[in-house]
DNA sequence: CCTCTATGGCGAA
DNA sequence: TCGCCCTAGAGGC
């Protein structure tokens, strides 16, 4: 489910189970095993995520560069050192294992390892990403507004924008007021700033809450529950193996808690999870056709843009 | 239980 | 433009 927050989520889970080990690399699967054994008995220097690509860096300049595309996984968990590795299952493309942490990666779209140089490559492909600190959003507003492709499509172009997936598009859009298909040359330079900024900003929220929020109650609550460090998580990925065994919540923690990042999981508290932070899976236009636009009632409606559904309210985001 | 769908993007054709 | 990747939640039966 990878928007850009969650690689950028995965890159700190990664980085917080391995960095400075060395751990085994293998690919159960098989279809990584030359691969894997590149990887394996190098130190782990560094994880870090540009947009959607996830990068590991290894002793020796090796790098693994890891796309989830639509369906990867990469479930990054403790495990208590007396119970052992846990079992493999399922198609496990690589496995990271150490004396306490495993990694496992299934159904990516891309799992390479990779030099320096063809990091700098890879990344060089990529528009400016919200999620970074230094990044230059004029990169991508000079690509936009000499561009006649409708901006539904220019905000989901890696090239364009690093990290942006199809939820935040069609959200991001609709919070702006602005028309999905207008082209980049007939955007307002306020109205990229705007959308800009907004990018950041519920990035940066999603990545703090592991889910999209996009809803302005949302935002706001979220934004406070920040604010008194009430955040599902931070910090690591803690999860003891022994799981939500009866006993429950004692230590806390938890969101990438055990398996995978991705959507919550959403309403109705876990069992001895911990508490969620009881956002519900909620959008302004995502998903949505044919239902009343939250705003004026029309009828939300979907088509296809980019290969992806777009979802938008052809009334809030008529064309100004 | 089974079928459908999808918060992507690559590489072949 | 299409197939692949081959997971996992949602929804139908």
């Amino acid at each position: 489910m990878p928007e850009g927050h969650t690689l950028r989520r995965l890159a700190q889970a990664l980085d917080a189970a391995f960095a400075g080990t060395t751990p085994v690399a293998t690919s159960p699967q098989g279809r990584f095993t030359e691969g894997a054994a590149l990887l394996n008995g190098r130190a782990v220097v560094a994880a870090s995520a540009w947009g959607k690509h996830l990068f590991v860096e290894f002793q020796g300049e090796q790098w693994l560069n890891v796309h989830l595309g639509l369906i990867g996984k990469f479930s990054v968990e403790s495990y208590a050192p007396y119970a052992g590795a846990p079992p493999v299952w399922g198609q496990v493309r690589l496995r990271l294992l150490t004396a306490d942490h495993v990694a496992d990666l299934r159904g990516a779209a891309v799992c390479q390892v990779v030099s320096p140089e063809e990091v700098d490559a890879i990344v060089a492909r990529l528009g400016p990403d919200p999620l970074r600190a230094e990044q230059d959003p004029d990169r991508a507003w000079a690509r936009i507004t000499k561009s006649g492709r409708p901006i539904a499509e220019l905000v989901m172009d890696q090239s364009i924008l690093a990290g942006v997936g199809n939820v935040y598009r069609c959200e991001v859009l609709y919070r702006n007021r602005v028309d999905p298909f207008r082209p980049g040359t007939e955007i307002r330079t306020r109205t990229w700033q705007a959308i800009w900024s907004d990018l950041v900003e519920l990035m940066t929220l999603g990545v703090s809450f592991n889910q999209i929020l996009t809803m302005q109650d949302q935002v706001e609550e979220a934004e406070l529950l920040a604010l008194e460090g009430r955040m599902p998580t931070l910090t690591s990925v803690d999860t003891d193996s022994a799981r939500r065994s009866a006993s429950g919540p004692a230590g806390v923690v938890a969101t990438a808690d055990g398996e995978d990042e991705d959507d919550e999981a959403s309403g109705a508290g876990s069992p001895g999870g911990l508490e969620s932070t009881g956002l519900e899976r909620r959008y302004y236009v995502y998903k949505r056709q044919g239902e009343p636009c939250r705003v004026c009632g029309s009828r939300i409606r979907t088509q296809l843009v980019a290969g992806r559904n777009l979802f938008w309210c052809g009334r809030c985001q008529r064309r100004r």
